[in-house]
DNA sequence: TAGGTTTTAGAGGCATCTCTCTAGAAGGAG
DNA sequence: CTCCTTCTAGAGAGATGCCTCTAAAACCTA
């Protein structure tokens, strides 16, 4: 079976996630990988066929990481519960996975991703298209009478991950952990801002 | 006065503030910025010192003009209203101003905060001193009784200024406009998150 | 042991970026 | 016109990064 690797796919992507959750896509660079997993860059590009490839594992490493909690309290019960579960999930994930949630809270753009391979940019899409349509189900069950579907899509998606992350955000991307409340306060503001609108007139 | 100059302050910002605002900071290197606004680069260094000094101008530049509008917003009229006005004031000035709304979108930190001219950094500061407090005086008139002071600060950053920046991120990030519905979004949001809570019992 | 495969190991080419430095152009003051 | 200041103009040094390429180490099979 040939010589036996020293320096395991995952342990690059880990050294890779480190550097990316300090200091930024930038500071991926591969010989700031090799340094911090203490490899030669030939063995780098053993694995990864170009720096762009490195960065689409970094990314998809912690992208699928999150959105597997994501899916299951997506899919836990009414539509109600399932969008506060998800709040919470968000903010907790992120506090347990601080470097992982660093490396999410960029764009993917940041990580190269025009450069991306094919193989890996389709991980992508079929990641984003499952995580929409748990959250479009949950969105139908929230629709208020008479409220457009892309409007309500875009009121969940506001409360149960764009709220979570900016309140994460500032802390992660601070150097500092998230703090203790920060559960509740998101499933909190979750349940106010999914309410319904009492009757008008 | 010697010889008249062909490229002023204000375009070399403009033109780096353009280049950041479509591919971040990395995107904004002197040989870049030099051949964005046609200049040489020593017309570059001849006005900042060094990268360090023409990021911190672009940032500064855009948080200013940014935090006019919330100062404003912030100081009219009593606590709530003023809360639910910067919330809208947010969105429009995004939408207003894209490219550098965009540009605030990142961290200072990606911009080289840490080697700005102490000048810079002072201006920096100074700037975030005065929002503080006009924060703080909005989230003392929402404190819910028995509620810290710093939670209430929490809750009022987060429904005043995290909040609408995550609605206009993945737009603007995305590379599209600010639609059109965002800025009552953000203040329905705005309302709900700070509304008092019916008394318990 | 001999041959084949996988992986380590790192030197070096080529590109790019920051910043320095010299030369001179373009204006005002005397 | 002459001197002085301000600014343009761009060549080039030095650093860093991405990636290629060669050589050999380490293991398996026969």
């Amino acid at each position: 079976m040939g010589r036996p690797a020293r320096f395991s796919t995952d342990g690059l992507v880990a050294a890779a996630t480190a550097l990316a959750a300090e200091g930024g896509p930038a500071a991926v660079t591969m010989a700031a990988v090799a340094r911090e997993a203490g490899a030669p860059s030939g063995s780098l590009y053993h694995r990864f066929p170009g720096r762009s490839a490195l960065l689409a594992a970094v990314w998809l490493h912690a992208l699928e990481a999150f959105q597997a909690g994501c899916r299951e309290a997506l899919s836990a019960g009414p539509a109600p519960e399932a969008a506060v579960g998800t709040a919470r999930h968000v903010v907790s994930w992120s506090r347990a996975h601080p470097d992982r949630a660093r490396v999410l809270l960029h764009r993917p753009a940041d990580f190269d991703l025009p450069h991306w391979p094919e193989a890996d940019r389709a991980r992508w899409e079929s990641a984003n298209a499952g995580i929409g349509a748990l959250l479009a189900r949950v969105a139908r069950g929230l629709r208020e009478p008479g409220e457009e579907e892309s409007h309500a899509l875009e009121r969940v998606r506001l409360a149960v991950v764009d709220l979570p992350l900016a309140l994460v955000r500032r802390h992660l991307l601070g150097g500092r952990d998230v703090p203790g409340g920060a559960e509740e306060l998101a499933a909190d503001s979750a349940r106010r801002l999914l309410a319904p609108r009492p009757a008008t007139g």
